[in-house]
DNA sequence: CCACTGGTACGACTTCTCTCGTACTACTTG
DNA sequence: CAAGTAGTACGAGAGAAGTCGTACCAGTGG
């Protein structure tokens, strides 16, 4: 059967107050954005499993890397965020103690329209 | 100014005659396409470029590895090529001593939509 | 049959990536 | 200030992947 989800036209995010937000950790700037990094970065069956649900589930929140519920060390973890964020495909911001993620669905949508549908559309192995 | 190319919706190939040509070669099937190994195949640049190539300058026509023009030895464009035909991008036939390629364009238009538009569009590094 | 062409297979080497333990830092809360 | 929470940085080990030389093989054409 296999249901596709039908994820093509992704709303935008209603632009939330950026200004009021804390500064985004490094990251490529869109321009800077290169397809070989973020395919390279979704290659990883963790990693775009990772992106899938923050754009299934959040697209207008952001969240921390343990809401995700990942049974891995924590050290895995950041190096997963950290792979993700360079290719540009999430934005991390410092909240106090704690570190949150949204993916940046405008730049990617900009420079690869079609992708995220593609993850969105990805399911893991049985 | 990035001039766009608009490949959108590729002409699928007008339907050649499939049984006069040789077996191709052992290849995925569409259903046991994977994104993760699509994707990863697609990372390196080197593996991009030929897709692009292909799609851009012969989507109806086969073409040998040496047609590319690619500077490395033949072992490495033999393990390149492999890795494009396990992870079910191009389909691989033997004529006479030669080894002939072409996009999976229908197969990979079904599975993964938009995908080759994102590679016809991809540039490499200036 | 011999040389040439267009590849393959194998193996070595190097580099990258994933994984994770350990130690540490930053912030919050009592 | 002490404890808890959420994460980083470092570094080591294992495995995967890229690079390429060498030897080899299958057709093609003289």
């Amino acid at each position: 059967m296999s249901a596709q989800v039908s994820a093509r036209d992704f709303p935008l995010p209603p632009a939330p107050p950026e200004a009021e937000l804390p500064e985004p950790l490094p990251e490529p700037s869109r321009d800077e954005l290169r397809l070989e990094a973020v395919l390279a970065a979704l290659s990883d069956p963790l990693r775009i499993g990772i992106v899938r649900k923050l754009l299934l589930e959040s697209v207008e929140h952001d969240h921390t890397c343990t809401w995700f519920g990942l049974d891995r060390p924590k050290s895995s973890l950041t190096h997963h965020f950290r792979t993700l964020r360079e290719a540009g495909l999430i934005r991390q911001r410092q909240y106090g103690p704690s570190r949150r993620n949204r993916v940046r669905v405008e730049d990617l949508e900009d420079r690869f329209p079609g992708l995220l549908a593609l993850v969105a559309d990805w399911t893991p192995v049985e």
